[in-house]
DNA sequence: CTTTTGAATTAGACACATCTAATTCTGTTC
DNA sequence: GAACAGAATTAGATGTGTCTAATTCAAAAG
């Protein structure tokens, strides 16, 4: 059995495997789990010795596919849970992060089904992140890109929003910015804030807000509701985002926000 | 902050106090917690440091107030996921006690209100043992009697039934033996088995299923629902239970099988 | 090709929870 | 009251996850 130290490695790698793609450096690992970098080189060497990454020496550190698939289970159980707790336990979209945090390691098989069931099987938490299967396949969610990349003028619904910094979360449940809401976007600071407007009002995010939400465009007629913003339509092509920020790029799609 | 094993090493303290009375003996403890009995010393010597328990060399372990009410809420918790499980997760009562067991330790103050509250602050958990107030007080259990003290003619209600040994409960879940269940006691074999009627079936019950069963008297015009059999009722004296079983007896009544 | 610099690893230590083996204590039996 | 039996503790070791300090490496800059 894995600990519930070495499942939240697993999530951190998958997570930065997806942002960035393979390989993942030490400090970076460091960063997110807030590990010194010793030790993570030393826990990467135990994961390697599971068979659960691979690595080279000096260079960076990949998933192996059993890897992949524990990081999966564990950002399913995260994500069930934020979806339950908001559901059925009155949760609000910016507290349930640190709940999930607490229980995705201890939940059973059982409770993982029982409870995506309940919720009928949901495709996305309330953050917007999509949810992988029971079957643990790779979650791709629908094409978004940050709304940093985008221009004035732009009509979009937010897709996600990141739920790594309570306080921007909090700043945007204030400011009625939630997964599904359509805002027009007014300015685009380059590298900095961002002027939108929400129904009647204008709003300027600062800049770390701004980078915490993801949007799809507001066109093709399509106002359904937020859950299904992830849903199929691995027809729908890339927004058009120019290459402005180019460094700010997203190869995801893969929403491991876990 | 204490560890989930510390919490774990309270509760197990808390169970044995309730059934036996204070002062704890290592050995008690080393075979709740399923470890040996040095593990044990050490534990406590490092629960003493935290003022958790008291305790004399080569004599016993008592739970200081401290000590006592991490327990309790330990319990609260159980008791209240356990319940969850039941009513809001479709588990049934056999099945709810493993998974509390993992997730009791990790659940917020904030979870733990919000749980308390769609379930309506119950009083008792699927098992029948009383959950603890959100104030922490030991809970006091109605006053029962293990089914082993009752004598042939006896017509009682289940109270509780132990939920620590799963095989037993799997056979009374099966045998339809469950807390508000009334049976008619037909014969009491001395140490041995308990032949009860149930509605119209006759069930003989091994010894140890017997034994984790504990009753009140269905006498008084009481057939209310199982979860107020240990609501108020402090007036209600003591049943009969000659002293055949003697050293089998209850010092208890505050239910802490948790 | 050498140097530099920042990242990664190795070295060595520590806290925690656990074990087995050896010792010490307590309460009981003769 | 001496001896014994059983329980508890002490002694000493192990595995895990973590740290700081020292070293080594690789990739970029000269």
């Amino acid at each position: 059995m894995l600990s519930d130290v070495m499942e939240d490695y697993l999530k951190a790698i998958y997570v930065i495997e997806s942002e960035s793609g393979p390989p993942v450096a030490t400090s970076e690992i460091a960063e997110r789990v807030d590990k010194t970098a010793p030790t993570v080189t030393s826990m990467l060497e135990t994961l390697e010795d599971r068979g659960m990454v691979t690595r080279e020496k000096y260079k960076g550190t990949e998933l192996t596919a059993e890897g992949r698939t524990v990081a999966i289970e564990v950002i399913r159980h995260h994500r069930l849970l934020e979806t339950y707790l908001a559901e059925h336990l009155d949760y609000s979209w910016d507290e349930v992060h640190e709940e999930a945090d607490a229980l995705e390691h201890h939940i059973s098989e059982e409770f993982e089904r029982r409870v995506a069931e309940v919720l009928d099987e949901p495709q996305a938490d309330p953050h917007g992140d999509p949810i992988p299967s029971a079957e643990l396949e790779p979650p791709t969610g629908g094409p978004t890109v940050p709304l940093s990349a985008c221009e004035s003028g732009d009509r979009i619904v937010v897709a996600r929003v990141s739920d790594r910094r309570d306080e921007d979360l909090a700043y945007l449940a204030d400011a009625g910015i939630t997964p599904g809401t359509t805002i027009s976007v007014r300015d685009v600071a380059p590298f900095g804030m961002v002027t939108v407007g929400v129904g009647d009002d204008e709003q300027s995010l600062p800049e770390s807000v701004a980078a915490s939400i993801h949007v799809t465009p507001a066109d093709h007629a399509d106002e359904a509701n937020a859950d299904e913003v992830h849903a199929g339509e691995a027809d729908s092509d890339e927004v058009h985002a120019d290459e402005a920020n180019a460094d700010e790029a997203d190869p995801d799609a893969t929403g491991a926000g876990a």
